[in-house]
DNA sequence: GAGCCTATGTATAATTG
DNA sequence: TCAATTATACATAGGCT
């Protein structure tokens, strides 16, 4: 579309930016209004300019009753995790006391991720900093980790092949293998599925055969979309 | 697109339907994530197909953070016609809500400093640090911004003293400012968490320059679009 | 923001294997 | 029958006015 490929990348010059967020605003407004007609689809659609304003798009103008329908989805997940002492009432105390605890986390999260700088002192903006590059380092170590692991995994799996199929048929299977490794690197663990709530990356569903009815529960098919995986190791 | 004018009605054709769902939602996804790259724009985008299958996407994978922000959105346009929610009890349902949500944000900071990462993908692993490295970035830039003010700050104290201060004066008083600089800047404004539906929270303003980041009161782009008029009133 | 021009992207039908 | 590929007819959006 328009003259040249698009580059996946942050458009700098702030008057073509803004013309371009506002040509695939609307865009995106009217496809998701398409599907929605065409498809019998449920879709809610909330996006943010740079500057903060907000567009949205729901079906039925009801986005209040999407929004509930996504968190019935998302907290059907976590449920089994928690046990029953969470539907204890909670005294009004304590109700204070989560609110204004709740309302630190969620402002120390927004401070991790370098967002609402300008309350914090240099000092405090010191001792952050310190604390993100330490934690990222961490977060790069386990990523080169899990990286190693799944290459020595591919590897081992050659070499059974290469043991017993020509080479014709090696090279068959090595490429049919990718897929199947996506499908393995990613799908995740039950260990933690809270975080599911809040990355939740992994539900780009691929070719739609076999569905399943509204069952949350079920681990979607986790294969990363190419133009995704395209954006992701271009940088 | 394909033979013919698309005519914007449900596709009575079971088949034709599942799979024109299929192509578009993954175009719409796409285009998000465009959007959300080209433009720096924060995008959330939720879909269930007609069989309840759920797909989303949501910029930086933190769709909790753009709820949220939605929800301060929205409910920040009919703060003036409701009454006083802040002293209001807690139904039991929504202190359960609180609790879970509380538990990801809890997670959620562990992640962001680099601890709890065992249960990640790799998927997850590669979007966490996308954003960690963002957000040091810009924790960065704010570090400077507060270190060259400091500077000319200091320059300019010392310009005046220059021209009437003796050498010695001006020593002492430059060791005084650091402290009474950062009091400055510490002097933040905190919103109150409110309840309403769910949980919502108020940011914190931008102090410093005239940044325009939020403005829930104007209202958003509620104009029906020239498409959607049409769809309205062709059938 | 609207309108023009046009290179490219996409949705669908047609065809193939 | 059905997945994969190709062809076609639009739709989209970048750069410009």
């Amino acid at each position: 579309m328009g003259r040249g490929k698009v580059t996946l990348k942050r458009i700098e010059n702030q008057i073509n930016r803004q013309v371009t967020f506002s040509k695939r605003r609307s865009g995106l407004l009217k496809k998701s209004h398409e599907i929605s007609v065409l498809c019998d689809a449920d879709v809610a659609l909330i996006v943010f300019s740079t500057k903060g304003k907000l567009s949205e798009y729901a079906t039925n103008s009801s986005m209040e009753r999407i929004l509930e329908r996504y968190e019935r989805h998302s907290y059907a997940e976590t449920q089994h995790t928690s046990t029953n002492i969470e539907s204890q009432e909670i005294s009004p105390l304590d109700q204070v006391k989560l609110k204004a605890r709740f309302e630190l986390l969620q402002n120390r999260e927004r401070h991790l991720m370098g967002e609402g700088l300008d309350s914090l002192s240099l000092k405090e903006i010191q001792s952050l900093e310190q604390q993100v590059d330490t934690g990222l380092k961490h977060i790069r170590l386990r990523k080169n980790q899990l990286m190693l692991g799944t290459i020595s995994q591919l590897q081992k799996k050659i070499k059974e092949k290469e043991k017993q199929g020509t080479q014709h048929e090696l090279e068959q299977q090595t490429n049919d293998m990718m897929p199947a490794f996506h499908v393995g690197m990613l799908s995740n663990r039950h260990g933690n599925l809270r975080l599911a709530c809040l990355i939740r990356s992994d539900t780009f569903q691929a070719g739609g055969d076999g569905e399943v009815e509204e069952n949350p529960r079920s681990q979607p098919a986790t294969v990363i979309p190419p133009w995704m995986v395209q954006h992701m190791t271009n940088k």
